[in-house]
DNA sequence: ACAATATAGTTTTATATTAAATCATTCGAT
DNA sequence: ATCGAATGATTTAATATAAAACTATATTGT
């Protein structure tokens, strides 16, 4: 194999298998989403107020990485089932603060612990080193900014 | 930090580097998509259309880890660019087999070989032995099954 | 041969997603 | 003070997505 194929053979071999990764590990970790009939996006709502506390809608797209229109609909659908609740913020009548309420609260955290159960047995496939090292290296792939 | 924190602190870590440098990834790579206006999904089908030849939806399917009702609509719309065109097996007619056309062959050559370039160029990131690292290193984790 | 079962595909329902257009509010410059 | 730009949120339109119900076809066991 001539090197220019053998580099471009490497590059798709080593992509595929990142892709097949953190699909399959993002597959198994969200499998316990199920049962509370959370999806991805609601629970990163939920989790991004639980650890920082109550948001305006834009922080929250920020922070899980979806369009502003979308949050609007999640948002909806969260309070719809009183996990959430948003509040016109008086200072500035443009923002709305969304705010867990208490059935929320209790759901995410129990939820979370969950979560992060599932995320440490997933990667405990690996040794510590092994962790290391691979963080190292997705550290560097994925620090040239623009996330999902 | 006691053991266990720190053991539950690498894993939420590693995980978080693994999925930032996926999506990333992902979202640089798929900018080649933008100008032909090709979905992820539709990309998906008529590159596995490309390398495996004419499939039938279930087949498709599993290659690119989507449900065939998922199919059925992705399929139409290509169908409906005269991308691809469907065909009832005569042996089992339940089957349809998919088809690239010519202008669906003549597309997806053409993108396929830009998203190549956009993911070696990516990868390149990463020296050779890192890559190889890292390809091992989420070969394991990938394994365990259950894609998307 | 025929009923039960399995399989491929479609439809339906509900949510997600982005991009673009729009609305409301605020801020800034004159 | 007011007009225009900027900003946060909503709406709309198009596509995606999964899960479940359903249709059509094929296979299997008796």
């Amino acid at each position: 194999m001539k090197p220019i194929e053998n580099q471009t053979y490497r590059a798709l071999s080593t992509y595929t298998k990142l892709m097949r990764a953190a699909g399959s590990v993002t597959s198994r970790v969200h499998r316990v989403l199920s049962t509370p009939k959370l999806t991805i996006s609601q629970f990163g709502v939920l989790e991004a107020l639980f650890h920082k506390g109550p948001l305006c809608q834009k922080d929250i797209a920020e922070k899980i990485l979806k369009s502003t229109g979308n949050i609007t609909l999640v948002i909806d659908n969260l309070e719809k089932q009183s996990l959430v609740r948003r509040e016109r913020d008086s200072e500035d009548r443009r923002y709305l603060t969304v705010h867990l309420t208490e059935a929320g609260t209790e759901l995410i955290a129990r939820v979370f612990a969950d979560v992060e159960s599932a995320i440490v047995a997933e990667m405990n496939i690996l040794s510590e080193n092994e962790q290391e090292q691979l963080g190292i290296l997705c550290k560097k792939l994925g620090m040239k900014g623009g996330g999902s």
